[in-house]
DNA sequence: TTGTAAGCGTTATCAC
DNA sequence: GTGATAACGCTTACAA
């Protein structure tokens, strides 16, 4: 018979089980689990609680305990298939570790961004864990974030002076260009992405370093823009492949963009790597499951977010400040690219 | 200077700007928004809010109104690219109306969705909302749910006596059924997903609907099992079409599934539509990406997850219990299905 | 071994 | 107009 109407309280379970609040607390909390209790007593209460059907509001134990176990998850957007393994990443250890996951979706849009940092805050989540740019006149404000002792660590290289893990996107864009180059390829075209983000500067870069390392930058190295999705990588690719010497292989900046630069291959009769080769990044579960199977950089995203959120609990523990962690990335070879036609250097 | 060490409290304000707590309460409620107060007192009291960065504890808050303007949400896996939309949905119309969401992904694993229940419930959620199934035996778990005022919609139709969002997906199903044997085709097998899903299960019955409808079920419709995944699906297609006389087209349950089939049918030499027809399940992305580019049933997802949110608040504003809204597919023919080999019935 | 009571950071009800 | 103060549902000294 809770009092009143709504939940059932810890005052309900007291009554039931005739012991007082701080009993029912007693068994109920870990932090108490040594003190001693008569047998008699701790199953009395057992029994109130699963009569009640009683839940401990662990808003008043967190308020007492100035910790929430809920952390923010801070993403551009979720419908973007490169963030659902991250997401599940960070989510499968937070959960393993007594944390739930509070998720934000940016739209990369500053507004939206400190809209979600102040309600995290207003929460008092114990850490926030950021994927993903639009962060640029934000890192002022993140010094609030101190203040209320919320840990933070970036995924990626747009928030400096917090923790972060990221990959060397520079690195691994260069192998892919190597690769390529490797194969007779002369004529090479980035494509897209957007100029702004800073996982494009850096594959751009990659790519670049790659050409001037092989004495190949006398042809202005060729980098188009435009987003990450299947309809840009289309869209590009068309143009690209138009002119009557197009170039032989396509770096895509994702794997989306790959598949856009797929479909803009058959629809102009051009085959795929005996025409032109295309590489892509990411490795998201389809690039196995194309004709031809694609060639791209896996990133391990998935443990990406683990290793964030591994970070984050290593800054609740006190272990340390700012760290940073770089995951390996890893050019995997499938169908999508070969030697360019007439089998070797063309230019 | 906040008092002791932690968070800038309500009293650390009051004291800076040398009012009472209650004064600093008022300027922040929107509910004393009304109450009369001398616009030198409130200046002062913003000043040293905006000096001390004071952001007002939620849990506070949400103890006193018994209202925590969290929701949850609770899918099998952010992983699977069938949810990122309807994740999307539903966070894009809880933000807007100043509720977080918190995810949960459970793999369909009973304890896993009992367990993350709790959380929920101890973590006080408004309420929850719970896509895709694996909930066999935990309905009798959701009245507890009921004790605590939670609010709870499903999305699907395994949790009944909920409100609940769904599609039709034995009407959907016969229809893509309906356009193959409208091709022509007379063998056709369905193809995947998991025996224990109740999509899958649907959709089943409408390819036998269909199937029986058109005089063609004296040969026992032929339904295939497996899982969601592109590797599932290209397994079973490999499966279907080794026999000399096989079936000239395959409905998929899902995309992934599809395009498993489109790689199981690269690899055997079969062209699509040619030799094959296939249709797909969800509409994802790629579909309009592969070559030839799918036919599949599109799916609202994003939509399902904004009216299922929507649902929430109205329980929240107590517009009455149990509704059900059923959302329209809509049958997006593309390339990968035309006649039969030879044109025409071959049966 | 168990109970009493202070206090976490707010809001709401009274007074003044 | 503004200030005390009693809740909200818990945990944790400190008593008993």
């Amino acid at each position: 018979m809770p009092r009143s109407k709504g939940a059932v309280s810890i005052r309900d379970v007291a009554a039931a089980a005739g012991v007082s609040v701080a009993t029912v607390s007693r068994v109920l909390s870990p932090a108490t689990a040594d003190v001693p209790m008569r047998k008699e007593t701790r199953d009395k209460v057992e029994r109130a609680i699963d009569e009640l059907g009683y839940r401990p509001n662990d808003l008043a134990r967190a308020l007492l305990q100035h910790r929430t176990a809920a952390i923010g998850l801070v993403v551009p957007d979720i419908s973007n298939p490169y963030y659902p393994p991250l997401v599940r990443g960070v989510e499968d250890v937070a959960s393993s570790h007594g944390y739930r996951v509070v998720l934000c979706n940016t739209d990369r849009d500053p507004a939206k961004i400190t809209g979600y940092l102040d309600t995290l805050i207003k929460t008092r989540v114990d850490g926030i864990v950021v994927a993903g740019g639009g962060w640029a006149d934000v890192p002022e404000r993140t010094a609030v974030l101190g203040r209320y002792r919320t840990g933070l660590v970036a995924v990626g290289r747009h928030l400096t002076a917090h923790p972060s893990v990221r990959i060397d996107n520079v690195a691994a864009s260069r192998a892919a260009a190597e690769h390529l180059i490797g194969l007779g390829h002369r004529r090479i075209t980035f494509v897209g992405g957007p100029a702004t983000s800073t996982t494009v500067q850096d594959r751009a870069q990659g790519f670049r370093d790659a050409l001037k390392a092989s004495g190949l930058d006398r042809l202005a190295p060729a980098v188009r823009y435009g987003d990450f999705t299947e309809e840009s990588g289309y869209a590009l690719a068309r143009e690209i492949l138009r002119p009557s010497r197009p170039p032989t292989a396509l770096l895509c900046a994702n794997d989306r963009v790959a598949l856009g630069a797929y479909a803009a291959a058959a629809d102009t009769a051009r085959r795929i790597p005996d025409d032109v080769s295309i590489v892509g990044f990411d490795d998201t579960p389809i690039a196995r499951y194309v004709r031809p199977t694609l060639t791209t950089v896996a990133i391990p995203t998935y443990e990406m977010g683990s290793a964030a959120m591994r970070l984050l609990l290593a800054q609740f523990g006190g272990d340390g400040g700012p760290a940073l962690e770089t995951m390996p990335t890893r050019l995997v070879v499938r169908g999508s690219a070969a030697a360019p036609p007439g089998g070797g250097p063309d230019a």
